[in-house]
DNA sequence: AAGCTCTACTTTGGATCCAAACACAATATC
DNA sequence: GATATTGTGTTTGGATCCAAAGTAGAGCTT
């Protein structure tokens, strides 16, 4: 894709998802490139690829609308997520760390100790989290074997709520989010003990219990 | 997708699947414009739909090559179907078995059934097979509550040999074919049974191990 | 002779044009 | 009065044209 043509798959994506485009609604060619200020051509183009992405659905005969996703939808991309970053750690944990990952996790563990050390979030520690969170995550992945089950959950992700690092928003509650990435930040480090000691059915349970936080946990802790 | 659009991208993944265009290779618009005797336009539409398919792949800052795939990969994509499916069976055993869809189950495990009784395989069977095998699975995905599995299990499937319908191919050796037909059959019945008392675990459990039989229990019928 | 640069050719991306398909509506016929 | 058919308008798909970016090759310089 050309810059241009990112752009415009980007764009379209982050559009759609701000719901500027009504779940449901039919999309046109040509309201979409007087919108972006292009031709239709990088549109067409772009629909192609958000079509495969999920983003957006065949309209019967004729053209695209805008998918709309259902709260069940919703709690199977986060399962679907679970198992598959589970199929990761599993393999890993069966296949051995090597010093050079296990280097890394640890790194971006520590750095996750040291975030929440403090004992309470300040709204700036929220990005911090979400980078080394998705550094921890994309490390097992891509060192699950092959590049197949990292570009399944790429293609999960692209699902707006589904991905890994929307897990915090509520800059209100900071207090509430301080205990979910405590809790976090444990399974990250049960999930590291047991790659290390090569117990795949553990890490990989926990990988998937882990996918949960974002979705299940809030409840919990709102109530605890 | 027009039909021709559609056509575009089916007869190229056609193509790249019989090895026409070889793995690592580069893979220019005009090239496969003229191969296949339309303009450059839905060529460069299938491109982009390919390489959300995972068959193609960006080369550099230029064009598109073709991917290539190792053991791993295929292993890999095979164990993202099993956890997949796997995750579809236990959710539909957790919500319960609808009346409609026990009575679909069972039919194609009777049609199994059937096929099975004569004790031996012929050619035309194969065919027959695969259309059931697809069916009884379809049903179980399409029933996970949730259209966000089957979208998964089916971009996973655009590599081509991830599909669960790639199973039989060898009818030189029909003999070995009817065994691992019959363990499929087997596997196929005990999943019913898991879905049908609510058996979560179990039945995702025999739905990932059921994913392997094209690729491990080939040997082992072999050397049996 | 080796390396760097400039130029020419190849290939892709974007815009526009034309044709075909589809939807809606109106009119005519039964 | 209802249904079918035809006609018009809208929208998408395919082809072509033009521009921009890249690559390779040749020539020049050190």
């Amino acid at each position: 894709m050309s810059n241009n043509d990112k752009s415009v798959v980007s764009r379209l994506r982050k559009l759609i998802g701000e719901g500027f485009y009504q779940p449901g609604e039919r999309i046109g060619e040509v309201a979409v490139a007087e919108q972006l200020g292009v031709s239709r051509t990088p549109v067409r183009l772009a629909f192609r690829t958000l079509e495969q992405e999920g983003l957006l659905q065949r309209a019967g005969k004729r053209g695209f609308m805008v998918r709309e996703f259902t709260e069940a939808d919703v709690l199977c991309a986060v399962e679907v997520r679970g198992v598959l970053e589970g199929l990761a750690a599993r393999r890993l944990a069966e296949q051995g760390l090597t010093p050079t990952l296990a280097e890394e996790l640890t790194v971006w563990i520590q750095r996750g100790r040291d975030l929440l050390a403090k004992g309470y979030l300040e709204e700036r520690d929220v990005d911090v989290w979400s980078e080394l969170n998705r550094r921890f995550h994309e490390a097992i992945v891509a060192s699950a074997g092959s590049p197949v089950i990292g570009d399944a959950i790429a293609r999960n992700n692209h699902l707006p709520f589904a991905a890994a690092d929307s897990i915090v928003i509520d800059s209100e509650a900071l207090d509430r989010e301080y205990r979910k990435l405590q809790l976090a930040q444990t399974q990250h480090e049960l999930v590291f003990q047991a790659l290390r000691h090569g117990e795949g059915a553990r890490a990989e349970m926990l990988m998937r219990e882990h996918a949960f936080i974002g979705l299940r946990y809030g409840e919990l802790l709102g109530l605890g």
